[in-house]
DNA sequence: CGGATTTTGACAACTGTCCG
DNA sequence: CGGACAGTTGTCAAAATCCG
């Protein structure tokens, strides 16, 4: 399946999603690190520049981490949990940055006085991101979704993982048609992993996410008791639930947040998985624990439609960086 | 190749919780 | 307190896989 109109970049490139405690640090993916930088570069220094701020950050590089000095980046580039950042090695530890939201497309700066003004200048401005993307620091403000009807929240749970399936809440499946018929759907993880996934409906009511939701969680180091939030997105050829926050369980049950019909953090589920945890974790009798003998077979066939999917958000990225200007093919994923 | 076995998907019933 | 809703569990059928 290679293409023949694609070839290697000129700048190898990666990306990285910005998760949880990305102030102190960002990793350099592991196989870029030893093709591009290991026992290439002496020294422990990358400059990062990027397009909004036209100006090179000094950024120090522990092992395959970027440490002092990335603070600063974050802050000046207002960089949020959800979003990627794309890092274009140009060469001698230079990387060209390009900051993604989570929406998939470039971050929009304000077209703030600093731009020109402050190109000789240490100081960035203030990079007053447009706020058109509404779906942006959903770590540190989980109530803003409240007030965002194309997200809702479920938890991870013993019985959902066993059966690699998720509740869709009633309101939000109507919302969007989910409530009527099969859907096929992509289930996508904060850094972009798509899951072949379907909603289902049943005569009941009830509406279930099927399929892609164990890999998911397992991708995403999402545990039983943790909460996560999906963000409907439209803009590909098929509904994509795109997971855009997470509440780990110590972290869930300190917000005692009111019930809502779509938007809620599943505080009952969350007390019922405290009691239903301890019983897994002494050993619960499952009655669907048998391991399957099959799955050499079926992870084939996953992993084929799983890289389809992979190559578009690629493609979707590309799009972005092409953007900026020049069309480069992102080759080193994380 | 075909029967036996295992796994998975689908659905309904049950149960617990919350809200009006 | 009852209705609505969501999570869990039991059951069954179909599909997939194993094995002689």
């Amino acid at each position: 399946m290679k293409n023949p109109t694609l070839f290697a970049p000129k700048s190898p490139h990666f990306f990285q999603p910005i998760l949880p405690g990305f102030k102190s640090h960002i990793k350099i993916p592991v196989k870029f690190f030893s093709k591009h930088i290991e026992g290439k570069h002496e020294g422990n220094t990358v400059y990062l520049r990027s397009y909004p701020s036209r100006r090179t950050w000094k950024v120090k590089m522990e092992g395959h981490k970027l440490t002092e000095g990335w603070k600063e980046f974050v802050e000046a580039h207002d960089l949020r949990v959800g979003d990627f950042v794309v890092f274009k090695h140009k060469g001698d530890m230079f990387f060209d940055v390009t900051a993604l939201g989570s929406s998939c497309c470039e971050v929009q700066y304000a077209p703030s006085c600093s731009h020109g003004e402050n190109e000789e200048s240490d100081e960035i401005g203030e990079s007053s991101r447009k706020e058109k993307e509404i779906e942006e620091n959903i770590e540190t403000e989980p109530d803003q979704f409240s007030s965002d009807l194309t997200c809702f929240s479920q938890s991870v749970t013993t019985s959902n993982l066993m059966r690699d399936s998720v509740g869709v809440p009633r309101d939000f499946a109507k919302r969007y048609g989910f409530n009527i018929g099969r859907h096929e759907i992509v289930l996508m993880n904060e850094e972009g992993k798509p899951w072949e996934s379907e909603v289902i409906s049943y005569k009941s009511g009830k509406v279930i996410v099927a399929g892609g939701w164990k890999s998911l969680c397992t991708e995403s180091k999402l545990e039983v008791g943790d909460s996560c939030t999906f963000k409907l997105l439209h803009n590909a050829k098929m509904p994509v639930f795109r997971l855009c926050s997470r509440l780990p369980k110590a972290g869930a049950e300190a917000r005692p947040l009111k019930r809502a019909r779509v938007q809620r953090w599943s505080q009952e589920s969350r007390s019922k998985h405290d009691v239903r945890e301890k019983i897994a974790e002494e050993g619960e009798p499952s009655r669907r624990n048998r391991t399957s003998n099959k799955s050499t077979g079926d992870q084939g066939k996953l992993q084929q439609t799983q890289s389809c999917f992979i190559f578009d958000h690629v493609a979707k990225v590309n799009q972005s960086v092409d953007n900026m200007g020049k069309r480069q093919c992102i080759n080193e994923s994380c």
